[in-house]
DNA sequence: AATCGAGTAACTGCTCTGGTTACGGGAGCG
DNA sequence: CGCTCCCGTAACCAGAGCAGTTACTCGATT
């Protein structure tokens, strides 16, 4: 299963704003950092933004900082905010005219759906505080 | 996160099969039934086959049929023949030079790990004849 | 020998993703 | 006021993954 790189982007922008969480940083500041594209860090940041992890300024000396206190938000936080679930449950488009495949995706979906809980209690347990206290 | 097809087509074919494990079937026969193609089909089972979970006969009134008996087959077993981890740890290509990044990726792999390892024993407790009980 | 089914390669079309360019709008500065 | 800087987005492109399809080979049964 591939994941795709927008987790790994947005933790990493995070992490290293929770060091200054008052200094206002530019997109194509935190591209360059990051090996990326100004477009892409503002559309992954603009998930946070929704999610009132982040607050961005326009203009001139704009930017991207923190709407929190890096120690209150969580790497939970961040999943969540992407919107991509790990385990989605498959949208089931065809209805199942099939018992044993009801069955299936019944089981399976109570599973997956057990699985994302414990995935995002493990994740709420980091604060990004730590991940930049952690790589000094 | 988007999964793809194949566990769902390999776990309701097995569930099927847990029916009559003795009788043989041709991938024409389980692709109609799932509405997919015959070679889509052999394809998926491959790699049950692979893990010792079918056996596949050539020839003449060829076909598929469980390699062993279906209450010693779990949701896990498929799962993991498939060789599609859920929480692959993603293959770290460049070297992280940052050691935000380095924390980050240490942190969010163990956490995936322990995910993983959740899954699969979550997985492991239903086998695919008490799906196939289930639906009768 | 003829037939049927697995095994597999090759090609296609679709979708997702990330990278890129381009443009509009708002905020500060001279 | 006009210029510049930066965010916000739309649009487009290329690459990867996936499922579907066709076509062929090989092997076993009849």
């Amino acid at each position: 299963m591939k994941r795709n790189s927008r987790l790994s982007l947005a933790l990493h922008s995070l992490s290293h704003m929770a060091r200054e969480p008052e200094r206002l940083r530019k997109s194509a500041d935190i591209a360059e950092h990051a090996g990326t594209n100004p477009v892409v860090v503002r559309r992954v940041l603009g998930n946070l933004r929704q999610a009132g992890l982040l607050v961005s300024e326009a203009g001139h000396s704009g930017g991207w900082r923190l709407a929190r206190p890096p120690h209150e938000i969580t790497l939970a936080d961040v999943y969540l905010a992407l919107d991509e679930r790990l385990a989605a449950p498959q949208s089931e488009e065809h209805a199942h005219d099939c018992s044993v495949e009801h069955v299936l995706f019944d089981r399976v979906s109570k599973v997956m759906a057990e699985v994302e809980q414990t995935l995002i209690q493990k994740l709420s347990e980091t604060t990004i505080l730590e991940i930049r206290e952690s790589a000094d």
